[in-house]
DNA sequence: CGCAGTGTTTTTGC
DNA sequence: AGCAAAAACACTGC
């Protein structure tokens, strides 16, 4: 059960790094994990890196990018155990930094990542090498209309609904907690395909969707183990989900119990009262 | 002690 | 098309 970066999440740290690091320029990077550097190879990567200042964060999906002088952009991705945070003096290398990027000023930035699975990479603007973030659907947050979800939902009617808003390449943001939640509160069995939901159900599972991601932001994400913002403090969400992790306990709701199952190979929590 | 479980993305195969 | 499995990895909990 590890709390997994999902929009609400890089969101929250793209909030923080957007106030703590705008400006800052970088100094050499100390890459301590050579493989979570995906582009381009490590002597490079500091090259490219060393004296460019930021200036601005934005987010798509689950990529965080740092949008650096002359075009060029960092791109992470936290997969599932990556945390990014921003230090006042350089931390000793704790068992799982992987790498270190300060900046000119004596402070910087730690990418911490206990599984090593977290990536990052360095782009000029149209290279493409960066495979998953060009291949996104639109963003949850801000690309994703009714219209936009119904048009969706009308391309993919044979697939399973939790599937098919997992797919980063149709909407990209939703992972595997949120996708429970917003199925909760849509009122939506997470085995239901695409096709058997009416459009009163999808246009209420948009709304979901939407409202269980505004709050994870308002909560400042789900932290069960690993997730910190860039301050390194924990969000708030874990103590309002629903369903996820909650299996065995009682519906908040009808107060049956809290069904687990797998589903397109993750976890899957609902209520076998509330969903149907 | 040992091993199943945890979940994102890519790749490969059905 | 969509799903399943495997792989990338390390640690927790049973």
């Amino acid at each position: 059960m590890l709390s997994v970066p999902e929009l609400p999440e890089v969101e929250t740290v793209r909030r923080g790094l957007a106030r703590l690091i705008t400006g800052k320029v970088f100094g050499e990077a100390e890459v301590i994990n050579g493989a979570t550097i995906a582009y381009p190879g490590e002597d490079e990567f500091k090259s490219r890196l060393t004296g460019r200042a930021v200036e601005a964060v934005s987010r798509r999906g689950k990529y965080l990018v740092l949008h650096l002088e002359t075009g060029l952009q960092l791109i992470f991705h936290l997969r599932m155990t990556g945390v990014i945070t921003s230090y006042d003096c350089r931390p000793g290398a704790g068992k799982h930094t992987r790498v270190l990027l300060p900046f000119q000023d004596g402070t910087g930035l730690s990418f911490h990542d206990q599984r090593k699975f977290g990536r990052i990479w360095l782009l000029q603007a149209g290279e493409e090498k960066c495979t998953g973030l060009c291949r996104l659907g639109p963003d949850w947050w801000e690309e994703v209309s009714p219209e936009v979800f119904m048009e969706s939902m009308a391309k993919h009617p044979q697939g399973g609904i939790k599937g098919f808003l997992l797919n980063q390449g149709i909407m990209a943001g939703l992972g595997n907690i949120y996708v429970d939640e917003s199925l909760f509160m849509a009122g939506i069995n997470p085995c239901r395909r695409v096709s058997t939901i009416s459009e009163q159900d999808g246009a209420e599972l948009y709304q979901s969707v939407i409202s269980t991601l505004t709050d994870g932001i308002k909560h400042g994400g789900t932290s069960i183990r690993d997730y910190r913002n860039a301050a390194g403090e924990e969000g708030g969400f874990q103590n309002r989900l629903q369903v996820y992790g909650r299996q065995g306990e009682r519906c908040f709701r009808c107060g049956e119990n809290i069904c687990k199952t797998v589903l397109v190979g993750r976890g899957t929590h609902y209520c076998p009262g509330c969903q149907r």
